[in-house]
RNA sequence: GGCCCUCUGGCGGAAUGGUAGACGCGCUCGACUCAAAAUCGAGCGGGGCGACCCCCCGUCCCGGUUCGAGUCCGGGGAGGGCCA
């Protein structure tokens, strides 16, 4: 075998051959239990970068460790083609989105080879082929039957300049990025997905999530943000309108000292005082020019005018002042709050600045009682015990809640609620690179649905990207226009696109069956591979991406296509990595590794090896060249030690039982080292920990020099096991050194798809072991004694030590702790 | 401001409530070499003390529970995340 370890003359030998074999694809052991492991598939809007290389290493690491323990692995991939950063990268340079994302996929897939990742290919899918999006639009269809699919009034940011409506991203403090020109809110027409309707089915879920990061789970529950609280109605005095609040503190509602309007809440027009009517209107006109952020965001003044009118407490029969205020938003809630400025720290800060009243109605349960609301220097939010609420006064907060809201709705005023921080899913998109919303809009019939045999509307392939917001298609004569289904007359096509999220919402069912041209895909495989059982991506899509993962999964479900409550069963949420400097890698501060020139340098395993050994995978990690630098040592002194110990390579495994001394201190150590990596899988994913116990053990055959054959025996056993153990973290290297090692009896077999080995348990057991001894719980010796050894037997080996013996001298021992295998602690006095 | 997370040698990180610092990086020393690199081997938390055994201190800080706390509980600090 060569002398040096040359990874560049290994690497893509292996890959070929794994290919050819096709050891990858999943389906080949029909009556094995099935693994679905699936990374977060990339979107190639460049080239590969790190934060790539290490979900898929982590994910092939596992994919290809369940191989080995004898499951039917599903592991694809697929790319994330549409979506606006591709669209505006062809504005700059001007070309096709569909031929620069076709470029980048070619990139990625032969780097993503070059790494060795064991994906079945055969599965891939791209969101951009038609023969996936089509389903894109058949789920829109069969979600507008079921009224999951909606048209509403949406906001949206629409620029004065460019008399267009622009994303998000585009807006840059309240204008265009573009032309610079004031951005305002503007109330359009859009699609959207009713996931309200499944916001408890949703949070119920959260509790099924075993396996998932509490913090995901945590930021979905508050994502969805139930909140129960009460309604209630105030009336308008001298008029008949009512002000309908929203409140979680009804309990407070006797310290209600003024209501609050958000001012694009319908009303405000209609109460104002003909004399404040001036001020109200500019004051109106003022915050539909601020966006949400600079209204409510951190730091930003509490505004407000009083609008002349005054309403009605439904509870005390008191007249209250009616406010608008920047910080009540129209979107939230009912648009209108009651505010308490005593027990609300916005309300209390509104209250100061304009002078309105503060009263105290809630009291600790402990403690000091607050002052009158005139001496309070905060709000005081928390629960407590009502007072100055007439018949609701000595009540505690939640008892009250309970029984005024009751009350509320025995009269007629109000009725206990549920409110959702949850909104609906709106998915309309201005632009070109993205799904056709399969629509057509008929004079006479209106919006009508495209019929299914219709499907895919495809992307016409020439359109004109501006960028300016306004939707391409719409510019694209020989795709908008078209006929009505229903009437056949000339009728337009829909020329908005949906949002990329859509795509990414079902995916993972599609591997299923990437090339059923009859339906998204499989029911029956559905039935064989889902759910996935092993889900790894960044934590920046603990939100969005998988909540509407969650809800199209349900979606699913009700169409009879998957029959599983979640779509996973296990989040793994890896984290970043960082420059040498340990900041962001990114162009600006020039600390950017790419994966692709360290494969070129070092070769996959080392790089796959660093990402791994670095930190468990939810840590984020900074790149070091030095430690990569070590990685490759290590495999350099990995395969040196094959080279040293040839000649055991045909050691007879019968010669293993006369293992004695040193032998038999490597064959403890092999089969812990079994025992540590096949952990590091099984329970928390900490392959650093399982790559540290290889190290060890090649650290051990380093130390022992084989003079007979059962040491050559039990050197072959920790060669054959450093080799098994080490292929899903570096499995090129591997499965060169298996192959050199059990040479023709391997000749048509793979490392790759060999059984992962046991561990004999009398082995790893030790017979004798190293007892802590402790006076006092502190240590002051160690004994060695049989592991069986009882406290008794410990307890005379320790008294004989001369150490602890002084330790002991003259004083009296109370008590002995004593815990098998570990230690021994005298409590003396 | 609310909710959550993190804090261990020079660095990355190990430690079911049971010998803190596994493993790696880095550094020091030794072997090999004419020499260097590479490699192989040894050592490296701080201090008492220049080596020995030994002793004291040590996991952000303060307190508690416990025979025993990096780990559990309470309070504080610093850094980070999400939400407002």
């Amino acid at each position: 075998m060569n002398e040096r370890y040359e990874p560049h003359s290994i690497e893509a030998r292996w890959q070929e051959r794994w290919a050819t074999a096709g050891v990858f694809e999943a389906g080949r052991r029909p009556g094995a239990e099935k693994r679905y492991v699936l990374e977060m598939f990339p979107y190639p809007s460049g080239a590969m970068h790190m934060g790539h290389g290490r979900v898929y290493t982590i994910g092939d690491a596992l994919a290809r460790y369940l191989r080995m323990r004898g499951y039917d692995v599903l592991h694809p991939i697929g790319f994330d083609a549409l979506g606006l950063p591709a669209e505006n990268a062809a504005l700059k340079d001007g070309r096709h989105p569909a031929e620069r994302t076709r470029e980048n996929i070619v990139g990625f897939r032969a780097e993503m080879k070059s790494l060795g990742y064991g994906f079945d290919w055969g599965r891939e899918i791209v969101t951009a082929d038609p023969e996936y999006y089509r389903w894109n639009q058949w789920f829109f269809l069969k979600m507008l039957e079921r009224g999951i699919v909606y048209r509403r009034q949406g906001k949206a940011n629409w620029c004065t300049g460019c008399q267009t409506v622009i994303a998000n991203e585009q807006v840059v403090d309240g204008h265009c990025e573009r032309c610079e020109s004031p951005v305002v809110e503007k109330i359009i027409p859009e699609w959207a997905f009713r996931i309200t309707a499944f916001a408890q089915d949703l949070l119920d879920g959260l509790d099924g999530l075993k396996d998932w990061p509490e913090r995901v789970v945590t930021m979905q529950r508050n994502w969805i943000g139930k909140s129960e609280g009460a309604e209630v109605d105030f009336a308008v005095q001298g008029s008949s309108e009512k002000i309908k609040v929203f409140t979680t503190r009804v309990d407070t509602i006797h310290g209600c000292t003024y209501v609050v309007l958000a001012p694009e809440h319908p009303l405000v027009a209609r109460v104002t005082a003909p004399a404040r009517r001036a001020e109200v209107e500019a004051f109106v006109a003022r915050m539909k020019q601020t966006d949400v952020e600079a209204r409510t965001g951190e730091g930003a003044p509490k505004e407000g005018v009083f609008t002349g009118a005054h309403a009605v407490n439904p509870f005390t029969g008191e007249t209250v002042p009616v406010w608008i205020a920047n910080f009540v938003l129209a979107e939230y809630g009912t648009g209108a709050v009651m505010s308490v400025p005593a027990h609300d720290q916005r309300d209390f800060e509104f209250a100061r600045k304009y002078g309105l009243p503060i009263r105290v109605v809630i009291q600790p349960e402990q403690g000091d009682r607050l002052p009158a609301g005139d001496a309070l220097a905060a709000a005081s939010t928390e629960d407590g015990v009502l007072e100055a609420s007439g018949p609701f006064s000595g009540l505690r907060s939640a008892d009250a809640r309970r029984q005024m809201s009751a009350v509320a709705k025995e009269k007629g005023f109000g009725q206990p609620t549920v409110r959702w921080h949850l909104r609906d899913w709106g998915f309309s998109r201005q632009r070109y690179w993205g799904t056709p919303i399969p629509i057509i809009y008929c004079a006479e019939h209106g919006a009508v649905p495209v019929p299914e045999k219709d499907l895919p509307v495809v992307l016409p392939p020439k359109a004109i990207i501006t960028g300016t917001g306004e939707p391409p298609l719409a510019k694209v004569p020989e795709f908008v226009n078209t006929t009505c289904p229903i009437c056949g007359k000339p009728a337009r096509r829909e020329v908005e696109t949906m949002d990329t999220f859509v795509d990414s919402s079902w995916y993972y069912a599609r591997y299923l069956s990437p090339k059923d041209s009859t339906r998204p895909f499989d029911p029956e495989q559905a039935r064989r591979w889902l759910p996935v059982d092993v889900y790894v991506g960044g934590p920046e899509h603990a939100v969005m991406h998988l909540l509407y993962f969650r809800f199209w999964h349900r979606v699913m479900r009700q169409l009879g296509l998957v029959f599983e409550d979640e779509p996973t069963r296990r989040l793994v949420t890896q984290g970043i990595v960082n420059g040498p400097d340990g900041r962001k890698m990114s162009k600006r501060w020039g600390n950017v590794v790419a994966p692709g020139p360290m494969v070129k340098k070092y070769g996959a395993d080392t790089l796959r090896l660093f990402i791994l050994f670095a930190a468990p995978p939810e840590k984020d990690i900074d790149w070091s060249d030095e430690q990569v630098d070590g990685l490759f040592r290590f495999l350099a002194r990995v395969w040196r030690i094959f080279v040293a110990r040839q000649e055991c390579f045909g050691a007879p495994a019968a010669a293993l039982a006369q293992a004695s001394g040193d032998a038999l201190e490597l064959r403890r150590r092999t089969h812990r080292t079994i025992q540590r990596v096949t952990d590091a899988f099984e329970k928390e994913l900490k392959f650093n920990t399982g790559i540290a116990a290889l190290m060890e053990l090649v650290n051990a055959l380093y130390q022992l020099e084989p003079k007979t054959d059962p040491d050559r025996a039990a050197v072959r056993e920790a060669l054959v096991a450093v080799a098994t153990l080490l292929s899903p973290f570096a499995p090129h290297v591997a499965e060169e050194l298996w192959h050199e090692m059990v040479g023709a009896a391997g000749a048509d077999r793979l490392l790759a798809a060999e059984p992962w080995p046991t561990f004999d348990p009398t082995l790893v057991a030790a017979d004798t072991v190293t007892i802590a001894v402790q006076v006092n719980g502190k240590l002051r010796g160690e004994v060695q004694a049989a592991a069986a050894a009882g406290q008794d037997e410990v307890r005379a080996l320790a008294e004989a030590d001369e150490k602890v013996r002084s330790h002991l001298q003259g004083k009296t021992v109370r008590k002995v702790v004593f815990v098998p295998k570990r230690l021994i602690n005298f409590v003396v006095g």
